[in-house]
DNA sequence: TGATGTATATGCATTGCGCATATAATTTTT
DNA sequence: AAAAATTATATGCGCAATGCATATACATCA
């Protein structure tokens, strides 16, 4: 049966993500607050409203979040420059290393869980699951959100980014057809 | 680089238990809840301390938990029958609906995400998620906490008991031998 | 039988959450 | 240019789920 497969792979998918968020969670954090720091190790400046998309939770839940943090000195907020009503997020000197050390043990973890498959097995698996992650971005909120946790300095040729990139030339030349 | 590969497929494996846990818990369902409501599914007659294993909480906070999901008339709590300070859980009628709702809805994210696989990659995709769910896996109560969510009655040859079944006949083997 | 261990249950304080609302800044409308 | 609507952030409030400490009932072992 096919159905097996998926339903196996989601059992995975589970399995990795729970190993993950436990790891990163040893510290105290909640899921949402290293979910932050991962996004604003990706992307110093973002807004509160940025980043309660990425966290999946609300605004205020989002304003408390950073309060958080940043009595911790892990965030630092700043009035932006630009826009007067918005906030600008980036990480301290601790945020950043702590940032680092998330990446690290995340890495570690993922290592360990395909440390079996030789070459060949990885390229291949490389292939299918770059298919299926462009299969399943919806848009670029989306992708903020699904490289939330990602060791982006190390993710090279980003299949997601790679993905919104390709729609965005698509949708260019349609509209430039008509 | 090989560290791409780890850490693309920790994002798919985020993305997509996030999917599957957005869809399970748009009914005001706490991600404990339905998880504990799978976990009854797949083996009726467990008691509250099993359940505590499977979900990731304290045993106090899986007896409220329990509470709730008896006041919504989903689960049934019965004095155990071999040991009088057991509880013994199973689903009612309506628990099991939902159960079943559950893992119809969690296989149909997954089949979306994997739609574009033929079938020879699936054959390939499931050799690979298998093995690495093998490599992961570590004793009988993670076993039962990677199945938690999974669509049961149709994994017919799951990986995870294949791979308890041969440790235990591994162990045997070697205690023979002494 | 008495001591220890285990399964469940509850009191209590904490805490993170969403909703409603407030404030301040920007954009749009007229 | 003034007024109205919109947007970003912040806060008051009540709720609900959690963990810790503890209580109770039963079981096991010495």
């Amino acid at each position: 049966m096919s159905e097996a497969l998926e339903n196996t792979f989601g059992a995975l998918a589970l399995a990795l993500t729970d190993e993950v968020n436990a790891a990163l969670g040893t510290d105290g954090f909640l899921p949402s607050e290293f979910e932050a720091i991962g996004h604003l190790g990706h992307a110093p400046g973002l807004t509160i409203k940025d980043l309660a998309n990425t966290v999946a939770l609300s605004h205020a839940a989002t304003v408390r979040l950073v309060g958080r943090l940043e009595a911790k000195e892990l965030v630092l907020r700043e009035k932006s420059s630009t826009d007067g009503r918005s906030v600008t997020l980036k990480l301290s000197s601790n945020g950043y290393k702590l940032y680092k050390n998330l990446l690290t043990q995340r890495q570690e973890i993922l290592s360990r869980a395909l440390r079996g498959l030789n070459a060949d097995e990885r390229k291949t698996l490389t292939y299918l699951s770059n298919r299926i992650l462009r299969e399943i971005l919806r848009n670029e909120q989306h992708a903020f959100r699904i490289c939330r946790l990602c060791n982006q300095p190390i993710c090279e040729d980003c299949p997601v980014e790679a993905e919104m990139v390709e729609r965005e030339a698509r949708q260019l030349r349609l509209s430039g057809e008509t």
